[in-house]
DNA sequence: TTCCCGTCTA
DNA sequence: TAGACGGGAA
């Protein structure tokens, strides 16, 4: 197949010169630690990199070394990864980290085989830290090295199925110039966030524009084939925001769910919504509850949720049946200065804004 | 509405 | 192998 190595050598050879003129300023372009770079690939795993900036910088000057990370307590990870969503990320650094240090006596994996082991390191991380921190020749495969090479080379494969991860990935490996695979990882995911966009991409300015097989047949806006079939399912949630004094009533979510590891309210989840669900609260009457509930939709990609906080207040003097009915519960109480210490949803941070929290 | 396709799990 | 998992921006 000598033509297709000359071909790929071209293609390859565009890419890096590309590149080599229009690099992405990033904070973690040209750092050479695992763990930094580890840190970078996981906040920005589903995620834009200008929504994934703050954190990478939040955790890089919080947490500057793995042990930093190992040591702190996991509730303080995920206060700080608030509002990033996909939380198992921050459960799963935490994990690895305490793993690498406390196990592996803080060395960093160092090889890709290594890497995949660690928990919510799959083949994309694993070839992203491989390259870039140890020059190992393994091809990332992300959304845009997806679109590029599916463009570039005409591949119509359906995106979302399991066969066209491992089409694509032989592909990219075929591709990856040996004597700089970093470089060329970090190419073809530049080219694609800036040039060979999912809409309105710059095919006019494209050094590949002479050799693009969906250009050249007029199906950019084809490809890469992706088959959305996400079910979407409609929630309804009834909060109950129960105070007694300065006392809040809280929950952590535990797994099974949306938001494992983050803080809300004891809540009943109704089917249609039509019927106010009850819930059994100690001491407090009708009278008790004290103002309109507040409704909010909250949009999620697998599941729109409809919220209705109740609030109810319970007299002082009642606190310790409060407080019982907490610990049967496993419900806890929560000082209001210290609820923004608690991670919670984004759903319950737009409601405390709400009430000046 | 579509994009962020990445990883884990059932 | 399909479905679950967040939140924001285009």
């Amino acid at each position: 197949m000598a033509h297709k190595t000359t071909e790929y050598q071209a293609f390859s050879h565009q890419i890096l010169t590309w590149y080599r003129e229009n690099p992405r300023d990033l904070p973690w372009r040209g750092i050479v630690d695992p763990y930094k770079i580890w840190l970078s690939e996981i906040i920005l795993q589903q995620t834009r990199v200008a929504q994934g900036l703050p954190y990478y910088y939040a955790f890089v000057e919080t947490y500057p070394t793995v042990k930093d990370l190992a040591l702190a307590p996991e509730e303080e990870v995920l206060r700080l990864w608030q509002g990033l969503g996909y939380y198992s990320r921050a459960r799963n650094l935490h994990a690895c980290a305490k793993s690498i240090w406390f196990e592996m006596g803080g060395e960093f994996p160092n090889t890709y085989d290594e890497l995949l082991k660690l928990k919510g390191v799959g083949s994309y991380t694993a070839s992203a830290i491989a390259s870039f921190a140890y020059a190992e020749v393994k091809a990332v495969v992300d959304g845009n090295v997806f679109r590029v090479l599916a463009r570039y080379f005409g591949i119509d494969t359906d995106i979302a199925s399991s066969p066209a991860k491992k089409e694509f990935e032989a592909l990219a490996n075929q591709i990856i110039p040996k004597d700089q695979p970093g470089e060329f990882n970090q190419a073809m995911m530049d080219f694609g966030a800036r040039l060979c966009t999912p809409k309105n991409p710059g095919c006019e300015s494209c050094p590949l524009k002479d050799s693009c097989f969906a250009l050249l047949h007029n199906m950019v806006s084809d490809l890469p084939v992706k088959v959305n079939k996400i079910k979407i399912k409609e929630r309804h949630l009834h909060y109950y925001v129960i105070k007694c004094g300065k006392n809040w009533v809280w929950k952590k979510r535990t797994s099974g769910d949306i938001w494992e590891g983050l803080f809300d309210f004891p809540q009943v989840e109704s089917g249609t919504g039509d019927i106010a669900p009850a819930m059994e609260i100690p001491s407090s009457s009708a009278e008790e509850t004290q103002h309109l509930p507040k409704k909010y939709r909250h949009i999620l990609s697998h599941q729109r949720l409809n919220a209705v906080f109740s609030e109810v207040e319970i007299a002082e003097e009642n606190l310790s049946k409060l407080e019982n009915w907490c610990e049967e519960e496993g419900f806890m109480l929560v000082e209001e200065s210290r609820i923004e210490y608690l991670a919670k949803p984004k759903l319950i941070v737009n409601f405390l804004n709400d009430q000046g929290i």
